[in-house]
DNA sequence: CCAAAAGTGTTCGCGGTACACCCATGC
DNA sequence: GCATGGGTGTACCGCGAACACTTTTGG
């Protein structure tokens, strides 16, 4: 038996929401489409998946071809599959969300794209396909995730101030938190390492950097901690 | 154009985790396989997705047609696409997870199966394709989703004692909770409207039934209110 | 009257929250 | 010396946790 079914199948492709963080924005990642449908429209990079490539890897190949974006954390989302989601015919896509350093990636456009740039998450251009509801979907995710899971951390560099910290949670989550308190609430899970290194080039006082005990963290887990925020 | 892509195209599939609760364990629903591959396996129902239909509705049509279950409560779990998950070729199958209320459900078996049946979570019969790892991750979710969404309802019967409701939570969350302190907890939240129902057919005290007031729950919702159990 | 499960309150300790000032540094 | 953000402690309150006995009902 050559095949399991015989009928018309759909296509399958994946996309990607790339999350970057800066000073003040949650952004997305997106390129600008060089080709029909929805040419010129900014778009949420992805393609079609490969018969011999599992989805992770899919989605990998197409944020490096496209995005130029390498060794970021990504998780599967949700497969989306209303049926005129595609005008050219009847594409599934599995979408996944990718956790980018900004610092890190010297992102370039691809060939089959014009350009490649961040947006922020609350000032997206109008996105082709049912793109903006996979980044709707994608932030929801987020914010659920990060009150339970260390993921913050992948927005961050290695090395990171408690305020920034802080900010991260802010701006995800969309809420003030209270300095001294947030200090405490964290510093008291004992997952944060003090370095002895300080924020460089301000011209106020320099905040210590603090490091994330991954190996701490994934032994605490074992014995049945929960992370909360 | 006809196509948006030409190249040779994985085989798509739903399955779905039908899970049932009764006294004493949570259950799940699973069909025996009639033709190859894993003939006589046991399997859980699922089948290939048609174009004209959504993944929702290609759960929805598979539950009905393979189990004679309609009417349950469907959310997609996850998109599963190891290489050789499926022996005869590239099959991409996405997963739901379903919870039904056992009672309701005169399960039958279809034309394309041997037979139907409920089996325990934790005394399942080897399954085929990689079913056992879709289980295992739908019983996660359901673990997790049970604990701030009201979910567990739908495995009981429209109205329900406090203690069905506690077993419910002890059954998914694999611990035992305090009387007292569950029902202080979970009547505190307001979500519960006492009925003037007790239980039938015990031999001891009947207990009174409640049922759950989903609309005021929505309501809450709307105010920010979080659920927590 | 006996077996079985329903139903009910209080105490204690921890963790969340609210809140304001001094310190270090660069310019 | 001034502007900017870094860093710190305490008091209160509410919620979760621990814990045992009486009541109701059917057989």
């Amino acid at each position: 038996m050559t095949h399991a079914y015989e009928y018309p199948r759909a296509a399958l492709a994946v996309d990607c929401v790339v999350f970057g963080l800066d000073e003040a924005d949650l952004k997305v990642l997106l390129i600008q489409r060089k080709l029909p449908p929805y040419q010129h429209a900014w778009a949420l990079p992805g393609g079609f998946v490969r018969l011999d490539e599992t989805l992770d890897e899919a989605a990998q190949r197409e944020l490096r071809e496209e995005a130029g974006v390498d060794d970021v954390y990504l998780e599967q989302l949700y497969t989306f599959s209303a049926l005129s989601r595609d005008p050219r015919e009847r594409v599934i896509t599995v979408a996944y969300y990718a956790l980018a350093k900004l610092s890190d990636h010297r992102i370039r456009s691809a060939t089959d794209t014009l350009g490649v740039g961040w947006f922020a998450l609350d000032d997206l251009p109008k996105l082709a396909f049912d793109h903006e509801q996979i980044v709707i979907r994608a932030h929801e995710r987020l914010r659920g995730k990060v009150r339970y899971a260390p993921v913050g951390f992948e927005l961050l560099p290695p090395r990171f101030s408690l305020t920034q910290l802080q900010r991260l949670y802010e701006i995800i989550l969309g809420t003030e938190l209270d300095k001294r308190n947030f200090r405490k609430k964290i510093l008291s899970m004992d997952l944060l390492v003090e370095t002895d290194e300080v924020e460089q080039g301000v011209r106020h006082r320099a905040a210590r950097l603090y490091r994330f005990d991954r190996r701490k963290y994934e032994r605490l887990l074992k014995q049945g901690f929960e992370l909360s925020i």
